[in-house]
Parts: C-alpha cells; sequence; structure tokens
DNA sequence: CTGAAAGCGCTTACAG
DNA sequence: CTGAAAGCGCTTACAG
C-alpha cells in the first residue's frame, strides 16, 4: 500500500506539504495541489486511518451499544444514527449486549477498547454509578433510558406521559376495566415508568378499575397467550395497554379468532407505531425512532466538539445540571382497535 | 490516559515486556505478570487501538455494508453477524448503503477508508467489475448477491430453486392461474432470480397461466394496492408468489377487507418468515436470516487467516474457480393463507 | 525470560 | 506557501 512518503517522493514534495493538502488546510499552492491529486489517483493512495488516530487523537468513529440490533426499534435508530453518522463523516461501530457473555457492569469496555469518539447507549446501564469511570472519558449519549435515575445527556420518548394519555384514550373510548400489560424482566426502563403510570393512572380514576398483568416475552406469542389471563380477570378487561405493538397484534388475532370483538368488547393499545401495527390498524402510539437516532448522534457531535476545545475559565462547569436532554414527541394514533 | 510507557515504569519493567504480557505471549514470568496486572487495575490502563493498528497491520474490525440496517432482513443479518464477530474479538463497523449520497461505484470507499481487516457485504455491487480493484485488497464475502454473475466468496439462499419450489405449492394447493411479483428496481439480485423461475415455470407448465407483475416498494401498503391489479387480470388469478413477507400481508388484509376468501380463492406465499408472517400465519418461505450473517463472519474470518499466511509456493493458486460459496437451506412453510 | 531500539504512517508546531 | 523533524503508543525481531 502506497503511503504519504510514496506520494511525496512522487511529486517531489514533502509529507508536510501532501499532509497538509490531503487534511485541505489552507495554504497549499495550487500546483502542489494539482501534483498531489494525481499522484494519489495513480498510485491508488489511501490514508492509513490508524496512523491518522494515532496522531490526532482522534478515531472518526463512534459506538452505537444497543441490546439486539435485530429488534425493530433499536434497527430503526441504528438506522437513523448511522445515516446522521455517514453525513458527518462518522463510522458506526456496533456492539449488542444482549447476546454477549460480557459482565454486566462491563458492557461499555469492548467499545471503549476498541477506540471511538464517543458512544450512544441504547442499553440499560444498571446500576449507572458502576459506568461512571468508564463514561467519564467519553462524550455519550443514552437512548430511551430511565431519566429520572441517570444523570446523562438523553434523547428520549417520555414513556410516563404517554402511558397516561393511551389510558386516558381507552377511558374516553368507553373502558371502565382497563389493563396494563409491563414486562417481568423489571430490567427495562420504560417498563418501570409505564408501571408508574399504570399506578397514577388508577389514582386519579376511582371509578375504573385497573388490573395490571406481567408478561415475560415481547412478541406475537406472548400477546396471544395474554387473552386467557384477560378473561381469567374480574371484572372483565375491557381495554389494554400492552406497551408494545408485537404483543398487541397477538392479542388482537387470538381475540378475532375466539370471537371476541375488538374495539366493541375489548379495546387494544399498542406502542412504536412498526409496520405491524399500521398494517393490522392497530390503534398505537407513534414514536420517530429513526428521527431519535439520528438526533442522538447529533446531540453526541455536539458533545465531541465542546469536549475537545479546552473550557475557558469563565465558563459555567458543566455539571449534573447542565446535562442535555432531549425530549421527542410521540403521537398517540387512533386507528381500529379502539 | 495511562500508556504502557506508565505501566512500564510502575512495574520498573520495559515497554517490551508490558507488551508481551498484554498480548499473552509465552515466557513472561509469573511475578511480571503480576506486577503488571496490578499496574494494569491501578492505572485504569487501556491499550490504545490505533497504536496497536498501526503497529500489527491488522485492525480487529470487519466492514458490514447492508442498504439499510433497519430493515428486518439486514437487521437480522448484521445481528447475526455481530454476534459471531464479538465472539471472536472482532468489532463491526456498519455502513448503509441506500440513505448515503455515495456515488454508485463507490460504495465501499468509506468502510474501506475507515480501515477495515474484511468485509462483509449485502448491498447489490453493480457492476461488481468496478470494485474488483478494492476487493482485491481485502478478504470480503457477499450476502445474498446474485451469484451467477458475481465472482466472490459467498452466503445466499437459493433464490431461483426456492421461488420455483414456492410455484408448485400454489399449483399443488391447486393454483390454475398464477402470479409472480417482483420489483420495478431491477437491481435487487434475488429479484432477477425470481423472474428467471417466473419463465422457467411456465415454461414447464403450459397448462397454467403465469402472469409476472412489478411493485415499486417492499411494503403492506404496496401489497394492499396490489389487490386492484390481480382483479383486472384475465383470467383472475388465484395464486400470487411475492416474494416479500410484507408485500403478502398488505395483500391478505386487503383481501379479507375486501371479501376475498383466501386461500379458497386467493392463495398468498410471502418470502422469509419475519415476525409478521408468523402473526397473520401466511405460508411464507423461511431464511435463517441471523445463521446467515453468522456464517458470513465465519467464513470471512477464515479469508481473514488465510490470506495473512504466506501462500506456500506449492498450494494452488486461489483463482476464480476456488471461491468458496455456501449455499444457506431455506424453507417453505404451509401455513393458512394457501 | 527480558530489554534496547527501530519503526508502523501520519500530523503538527517550528522555522524558514 | 514549504520542509525537516519530532512523536503519537504500540509490537517485534534482535541480542542477550
Amino acid at each position: 500500500m502506497p503511503t504519504i512518503k510514496d506520494i511525496a517522493e512522487f511529486t517531489g514534495l514533502s509529507t508536510a506539504t501532501v499532509s497538509r493538502c490531503l487534511n485541505r488546510h489552507p495554504y497549499v499552492s495550487r500546483e502542489a495541489q494539482l501534483a498531489i491529486e494525481l499522484a494519489v489517483r495513480e498510485l491508488g493512495y489511501r490514508p492509513n486511518s490508524a496512523a491518522r488516530s494515532l496522531r490526532s487523537g482522534r478515531t472518526g468513529r463512534v459506538g452505537v451499544v444497543v441490546p439486539d440490533a435485530s429488534h425493530p426499534f433499536f434497527a430503526a435508530l441504528v438506522a437513523g444514527a448511522g445515516q446522521a453518522a455517514a453525513q458527518a463523516g462518522f463510522d458506526l461501530l456496533l456492539q449488542q449486549t444482549e447476546a454477549g457473555e460480557w459482565h454486566a457492569d462491563r458492557l461499555l469496555e469492548p467499545v471503549i477498547t476498541a477506540g471511538v469518539d464517543g458512544l450512544l447507549v441504547a442499553s440499560e446501564l444498571t446500576p449507572w454509578e458502576q459506568y461512571a469511570d468508564a463514561l467519564s472519558e467519553f462524550p455519550v449519549v443514552t437512548c430511551d433510558q430511565a431519566l429520572a435515575e441517570i444523570d446523562l445527556p438523553a434523547v428520549y420518548v417520555d414513556h410516563y406521559e404517554s402511558t397516561l394519555e393511551g389510558l386516558a384514550h381507552l377511558r374516553e373510548r368507553g373502558s371502565g376495566s382497563i389493563v396494563g400489560i409491563s414486562s417481568t424482566s423489571a430490567a427495562a426502563s420504560p417498563d418501570r415508568l409505564r408501571r408508574a403510570a399504570y399506578r397514577e393512572f388508577a389514582h386519579r380514576n376511582p371509578e375504573l378499575t385497573v388490573h395490571e398483568l406481567y408478561i415475560d416475552a415481547d412478541t406475537p406469542e406472548a400477546g396471544s397467550q395474554l387473552l386467557a389471563k384477560l378473561t381469567a380477570l374480574d371484572p372483565l378487561p375491557d381495554g389494554v395497554f400492552t406497551g408494545s405493538d408485537d404483543i398487541a397484534a397477538g392479542l388482537l388475532l387470538a381475540a378475532r379468532e375466539n370471537g371476541v370483538d375488538v374495539p366493541a368488547k375489548l379495546k387494544i393499545i399498542g406502542f412504536d407505531d412498526s409496520p405491524i401495527a399500521r398494517v393490522l390498524r392497530l390503534t398505537t402510539v407513534h414514536q420517530p425512532v429513526r428521527k431519535m437516532g439520528a438526533r442522538a448522534f447529533t446531540l453526541l457531535r455536539q458533545l465531541m466538539q465542546t469536549s475537545r476545545s479546552t473550557p475557558s475559565p469563565g465558563a459555567a462547569a458543566s455539571g449534573p445540571t447542565g446535562v442535555q436532554r432531549v425530549r421527542v414527541r410521540y403521537k398517540l394514533i387512533a386507528r381500529e382497535t379502539t
């Protein structure tokens, strides 16, 4: 592979000039530039990114940490972040935490060792204090984490408010006995906020019955099995906030198969507005996931830039209160299941 | 950040010994090892990946090139490859080609410049000869590409055979007028193979009517709109090979809404066996996508290893005929739409 | 088993 | 506008 030295010899210039030209510094003569461009094409030169990183201290990479890149939510998040990153000239280093055999408190170790300028984290960091060391070295942005507990820059949808809105929608459509679903694996932070919303809603609406039901998988199959549990409840529920399009889809189809009239006898709300929700005409809560990914990258880029410039003495210290949080607008979409 | 030199000073050893210890070379005394391990923990040392790459010539990274990481097929492919890569100690550099403003013949430029030891390519490389230069430098494995035309290592499902099998299944279930769908954007190579299969099937079964229909998007919405086109055909089709679960899903739901009995009056086959196919009980062709991603990485790793060792003079040159191709088994899953 | 030393390919003050 | 030179943090023959 040709190096910058080869370009220098080929053109009769010094490596310094070649480097400047390649990095679009000002003060490179037109002749030099043309000669160098020719040499680059002629020799098939490509800069060595390792050498560049070693010297400059930057990698041009950002890490994206998700539980599983094949889950529709995280897939869209990664796609959005990746597109924004590419536009800004950054590469995306993808790390999945779910399948790995990493210790729970070492989730970020591999991606940090690999070398990145910043980090986008959508995986749950619990307890997040254990990550304080690692995270103090990097610009980092969290996506969709439990915000009350984490003091880091974040891009998120308010799962507490959106759940309350979904429940209110069920009430307005006439549901009197409402069930709120959440995951048995209490880890996921949206679930914690949803549970809090279920209780608050019950508290605010004492005339309604509000049940909570736990489910062990976020899949259509689990949604189908939910129907039996629902019919065992007293009074019989007539509204369900599932927190998941997949669960809602499974439940809807099971209900239809068993002759339960949706929405007349049972109203169902999903979450995310994934393709399946559109196909089945599910009422759901839309999240602009790709946009969230892109926004998360934009915020991260901003942090990377400010962290590189030495903080001026007069500037306010970016203490725990100075953290940036971007709340993304969700939207309840009423379709045919409520 | 502490460097290897700090560890050397802290322990009183040389950087050479520290490096050997860190890289698990043999011939490091037990005492040295313990002292170094202590120092690493004490100082919070982390190797600098750029320096390591620059020196060793390896990056520990593989590039994954897909059109769009949020598409279920590519998402699963990336997830499978990422998991396999992580287990082998490699990081994944993700690049999406669809959203970028790259020139068609420069799809691989960014990821190559970023520095990788090998490449997994699922995006269409047309015309692939233009990539010959870039690809001659790297171990590369293609995923699901048009094989007849590309002379590169590959992991793929046979879209020609699987389409023929799907069409035969429609015939066996009683369809006499069959429609094969393909994309108007002729770029996607599976589509080319499917069209060839449609024609071959028509040729083999002169007693049947075989129509071809083009569709401009791989979405449920496009599938819904398909119904009108279908009913305009003469004779009225009673079997559709869609080549996509999303299209099949849209078509199925549109049919139901319009009182078309599926499967009695219209039989539908999807492709992929994505979650939506399971929920809707679609007959479809299952592809083990995650496994394909993992297998592609395994093959790539093998190529990376052999390309690093100097080929012995006696060994046969790995000419165009020596390329490895892994055909992955698909499976027709008959559910309730045929 | 260990150390001194070269060098991977770049970038960047410094001095013209 | 340009060049000579130092050095980023490692790894690896080479010589003990």
